[in-house]
DNA sequence: ATTCTTTAGTCATAGATGCGCATATAGGGG
DNA sequence: CCCCTATATGCGCATCTATGACTAAAGAAT
């Protein structure tokens, strides 16, 4: 049940949910998430963890770059489930299609580089 | 969005699945639940509360007693999907059997009653 | 009406949470 | 080996959370 609660407290914010709405839509790196939601990177880094932790999502190391996925076990497992939930929540949201607009264009490079190019 | 953040937020504390697991075998009183989890009047009613405004309950009065009973909605709903997933973890969990058999012997009176039955 | 009883609300408090800032870590490339 | 880059983490702060003790509200019973 410990594992059930950690996994809906990974829910029970909305950043969270927004990073699973990119996810499920592809792979994504760090820097990814955070020029598709416009947030610090410390702020996508520490959420992806959470849903890492959660049990939600896959990770794999690719150079420098951490690439998170969506981890799709079996039909019965609960985190399935949840994450069908939010799924039919995000079907209902015009809001989050921007980020996703803002993830086709997202570079694939880190916070520091991206200061640069803005000047 | 915000619907769904909160309904997974009041499904990431356990005292509240407990409560949950309680509800899904019948229409409860604060007063039933507070014995069968063995809490205090004030958590009991104040995590109802919480279920309640999540969605995940319908309330009436009887009398000086507020029965609380699931909320299910149609299928295609995320609270029901959400009690899915509860209902599925609940299944393989064996502590919570306690909870259901100390609601069998719970009695409808409230917390001022039961401390003098004790005496 | 007064009193009893169940439930909800207030207040205070200990602990958890989310976040930015700065920094550490670790993998490439020269 | 030294620097550059992407990601993770320690720290501090403001805010939120869960809880118990106490009190208030409201329905029943006498």
């Amino acid at each position: 049940m410990k594992e059930l609660t950690r996994a809906a407290h990974a829910l029970s914010d909305e950043t969270r949910v927004r990073i699973i709405n990119l996810i499920m839509k592809r792979e994504c790196c760090v820097c990814e998430v955070m020029q598709a939601l416009n947030i610090s990177q410390t702020r996508a880094s520490r959420n992806l963890k959470i849903l890492y932790d959660a049990g939600f999502l896959n990770m794999r190391n690719d150079g420098l770059f951490t690439l998170y996925s969506i981890n799709s076990m079996g039909n019965n497992d609960f985190h399935t489930q949840l994450l069908q939930a939010v799924e039919n929540d995000l079907q209902r949201n015009t809001a989050v299609s921007k980020d996703l607009k803002r993830l086709e264009k997202a570079k694939r490079v880190g916070p520091d580089y991206l200061k640069r190019m803005e000047k």
